[in-house]
DNA sequence: TCTGGGGTCCTAGGACCC
DNA sequence: TCTGGGGTCCTAGGACCC
C-alpha cells in the first residue's frame, strides 16, 4: 500500500517550529523578494480563520495583517528545503516505510508492506508522531492503493478531525470516498480541466471514476487516463526523480517597470549568471538559452506584451559568459521599445552531463578546459565573498534599481551558524 | 508602491525525409 | 481531368504540479 505524507501549511509550520512563541498564533509566509509586495504562500490555520488566503497579494491585506497582529515572514526556501531533508532522513531512519521518496518540498511517498487496515493505520500514526516529535512539523498521512488515492486519503485526513491526521483508504471504501470528493481536488485535474468535466456532467470524483475510459481519453490527454486508472487502484504514475533537471529557470518580477533596453540587458545578465551557476552546481551543460519578458498584466491601462526567444549554442556549455551572451541576444530579439516591462527571466534547456560534451568540429578543446577552470574559480570566489564579488561587465556596475531598497531577508536558523537559535 | 517562482509532460502542427 | 502515402523530428503553447 502507498503512504502519502503531506506537511500541513509547510512554510508557516517551519517558521512556527523555529519560533515556538508563535504557536497557536496567526503566521503568514509571503515570498517578499527584492521587489517587495509578493503574495501569501503559506499560512497557519489561525491566519486562515482571519479570512486570509494563499495567493493573496500582501499589499491588499496589509490592514488585515496589521489589525490582527499577524506575523509575516519572507519566504526562505533553502531553509525549508533543509528542514524537508531532515524530515526525510528521520522517516528513513525509522525503517517502517519502504522505498521512501520525496515528491516535493512538503510531500513524500512510500510503501507500507501490509494489507491489514489496522496495521496500516498504526504504522502511519507511528510515523506521523515520530516526525512531529523530531521536527515540530505537523503532517497528514494518507494510505491507499495508488499515489492518487493516497492523496485522496490525505485530503480526508486533513479535512476530518476524527481521523487524527491519518486516513487509510482500502479498496472497498474507494467509491464512498470518491463520492464526497470534488473533481477539482483530484490530483492531475486542474483549473482548466475541472470545468470541462463539469460541462459533461462530472462534478465529483466518483462520476469521473464511473465514466468510460474512452470518454476520458477523448476529453483529456493520456495523463487524464492515468489519473482515471489510479482512482481505480491501478498504479499508472511514476514519481521517480530524474538525475538532472531538464530545464533551469531564473526570473524576477520588478517592483518598478522599465522600458529601457540597457537596464533589461543588465538584469537579464544577472539572471543568466544565476542560472549558469545552478547549472554548474548540478554538473551539467546546456545547449539552448531562452530569455523572456513581459509587461504588467494587472495594468489594464498599458499595452500588454510578453514573449520569449531561444538561442541555440554550437557546443553545450556551462560558462556564464556564453550563457549571458546568448541570453542577451535572445532578449534583443524580443525587445520592443515603448513598453513598460515588469518581469524578465532566463531559461536553460537541452541539459546534459558535463562529462561528455560533443565538441564543435572546429573548436579548440583547450578552450573548454580553460573555461571550466575559470568558472570553478568564479564559483569559489562567489561562495566565499558573495554573489556580487566578481561580475561580468554585462551585469553592469551601476544600474537603475528596479527593486525596493528596504528589502530584508529572514533568518537561516538551520543553515547558517550565525543565525542559530540561542537557548537559555 | 505593491499581484511569485520554479518545474514536468503532452499534443498539434509544421518542416523535413523517401 | 487527374497531383499519394508513409514516416520522423522539432517546437510552441497549454495543461498540470508544488
Amino acid at each position: 500500500m502507498i503512504l502519502h505524507i503531506d506537511c500541513n501549511t509547510f512554510y508557516a509550520s517551519c517558521e512556527v517550529a523555529l519560533h515556538p512563541d508563535l504557536q497557536g498564533k496567526p503566521v503568514v509566509v509571503a515570498n517578499c523578494n527584492e521587489a517587495g509586495g509578493g503574495i501569501i504562500l503559506a499560512l497557519t490555520k489561525e491566519a486562515k480563520a482571519l479570512g486570509l488566503k494563499r495567493g493573496d497579494p500582501v499589499f491588499k491585506v496589509t490592514k488585515l495583517l496589521n489589525d490582527n497582529n499577524v506575523t509575516v515572514f519572507p519566504a526562505n526556501l533553502p531553509k525549508y528545503v533543509d528542514i524537508s531533508r531532515r524530515l526525510m532522513r528521520i522517516v528513513r531512519e525509522q525503517n517502517i516505510v519502504v522505498n521512501f521518496q520525496q515528491y516535493s518540498v512538503d510531500e513524500f511517498f512510500g510503501e507500507l508492506p501490509t494489507d491489514d487496515k489496522d496495521q496500516l493505520r498504526e504504522a502511519a500514526l507511528k510515523i506521523k508522531h515520530h516526525i512531529e516529535q523530531s521536527t515540530d512539523i505537523p503532517v497528514s498521512c494518507g494510505v491507499s492503493l495508488t499515489y492518487t488515492l493516497g492523496k485522496v486519503a490525505t485530503w480526508y485526513a486533513k479535512h476530518y478531525p476524527g481521523y487524527e491526521g491519518v486516513c487509510v483508504l482500502p479498496k472497498d471504501k474507494i467509491e464512498v470516498a470518491l463520492n464526497n470528493f470534488p473533481i477539482a481536488e483530484v490530483w492531475g485535474i486542474g483549473r482548466r480541466t475541472a470545468p470541462k468535466l463539469k460541462a459533461n456532467g462530472i462534478d465529483n470524483a466518483l462520476q469521473f471514476y464511473n465514466t468510460d475510459e474512452r470518454h476520458i481519453r477523448r476529453w483529456l490527454n493520456i495523463n487524464g487516463v492515468c489519473t482515471w486508472k489510479e482512482l481505480h487502484g491501478i498504479p499508472s504514475i511514476s514519481i521517480d526523480n530524474p538525475e538532472r533537471q531538464q530545464s533551469i529557470c531564473h526570473s524576477r518580477t520588478f517592483a518598478y517597470m522599465t522600458s529601457d533596453l540597457n537596464t533589461l540587458r543588465t538584469y537579464i545578465s544577472d539572471y543568466a549568471v544565476a542560472v549558469a551557476r545552478k547549472l554548474r552546481a548540478q554538473h551539467s551543460v546546456c545547449l539552448t538559452v531562452s530569455a523572456f519578458l513581459s509587461t504588467n498584466p494587472f495594468r489594464e491601462d498599458l499595452d500588454q506584451y510578453s514573449n520569449m526567444a531561444t538561442t541555440k549554442l554550437n557546443v553545450a556549455t556551462a560558462d556564464s559568459r556564453d550563457i549571458c551572451k546568448a541570453a542577451i541576444s535572445a532578449l534583443e530579439e524580443i525587445y520592443k521599445p515603448g513598453l513598460q516591462y515588469k518581469k524578465a527571466g532566463v531559461i536553460l534547456s537541452n541539459i546534459t552531463s558535463d562529462e561528455n560534451i560533443q565538441f564543435d568540429l572546429f573548436q579548440d578543446p583547450e578552450q573548454t578546459s580553460k573555461s571550466s577552470k575559470l568558472m570553478a574559480a568564479l564559483d569559489s570566489l562567489t561562495d566565499k565573498y558573495g554573489m556580487d564579488s566578481v561580475k561580468l561587465a554585462a551585469q553592469g556596475f551601476e544600474k537603475p534599481n528596479l527593486n525596493l531598497s528596504n528589502f530584508q531577508s529572514s533568518q537561516n536558523q538551520s543553515t547558517n551558524i550565525n543565525d542559530i537559535i540561542k537557548a537559555k
